[in-house]
DNA sequence: AGTGCGGCCTGTCCGC
DNA sequence: TGCGGACAGGCCGCAC
């Protein structure tokens, strides 16, 4: 589910509670996610304080003196404070105790998500050693962009998804950033001219920037830190809205499967 | 190397 | 109302 305005909402909601603090109880009642949860998670948790948390790409960091907690929402996943004394919900997976009768939730139906333990350099770690440039920084330029889709033959909406080409971008937001670009979901990447990757860069910047500034979407139930809805779903252009006008120009919306991913464009305004 | 596919899970929705 | 099947925001590993 959670992309990366999403995986955002949700670190910048937890980092004032939660940096400087210390879980002082950690609790795995399911530990069969992507990847187990290691068992030792409480002792390597409890008492110690919280240096940093962090995103990059998809992924939470908690950074400690003695190592990061790896966190991923996979495709279910949220984070979210609850009072203690609320009785856990069915799949709050992991429970992370702090003062003041709070506590942290994962929570993740379908348990794509990820939960792990590195020591040393997490950046080292091959989850995110390969990974592409970040959408909202430097990196991502036209010609970065170019670099990366030349000779290929894949729709650029699954290029645009390739963690390795740029990260944070989803199955939502790649098909609004390429209807904000003009752009068709199955055109081959390497078909891509210079001025088209100059507008993609853009549009993906823009997107994810006004996802953010609006706390994320939430299609069914993304929530963050704190419970709340994000309300970006009000804002999607093409997204779940095959057959709609389209916002732009009034023509129905497409819809086609590319990569096994339902994929959203406006026929007028995309070429 | 790049690409396409299946698998991992549960929940929900749709059509019959 | 019940049931089967399709589908859902991510990622990985495998075969070609």
């Amino acid at each position: 589910m959670p992309e990366l305005p999403e995986v955002e909402t949700t670190r910048r909601g937890l980092e004032p509670v939660l940096v400087g603090r210390a879980f002082r109880e950690v609790v795995v009642r399911e530990s069969r996610l992507r990847e187990p949860v290691p068992e030792a998670l409480p002792e390597l948790l409890r008492g110690r304080r919280l240096r940093a948390l962090e995103r990059r790409a998809k992924y939470l960091l908690f950074r400690y003196a003695h190592g990061t907690l790896l966190l991923h929402l996979g495709m279910s996943g949220s984070l979210r404070l609850a009072r203690s004394v609320e009785t856990p919900r069915k799949h709050d997976h992991l429970r992370f105790g702090i003062a003041d009768d709070r506590e942290l939730r994962f929570h993740d139906p379908r348990r794509f998500g990820l939960c792990v333990w590195i020591e040393g350099d997490p950046f080292l770690d091959p989850r995110l050693a390969r990974l592409g440039p970040e959408p909202l920084g430097a990196a991502f330029t036209a010609d970065a962009l170019a670099a990366n889709l030349r000779g290929r033959k894949a729709a650029v909406k699954l290029l645009l998804m390739d963690q390795a080409v740029v990260v944070g971008v989803g199955n939502i937001y790649a098909s609004e950033a390429l209807h904000g670009a003009g752009i068709r979901p199955g055109r081959p990447g390497g078909r891509l001219r210079p001025d088209d990757c100059a507008r993609l860069v853009h549009s993906v910047r823009r997107v994810l920037r006004q996802a953010l500034r609006a706390g994320g979407t939430t299609l069914r139930d993304f929530v963050n830190g704190h419970g709340e809805a994000g309300s970006f779903a009000l804002a999607l252009r093409v997204y779940g809205r095959e057959g709609l006008p389209c916002l732009s120009c009034a023509t129905p919306i497409q819809s086609r499967v590319i990569g096994q991913r339902s994929s959203f464009w406006c026929p007028n305004c995309q070429s």
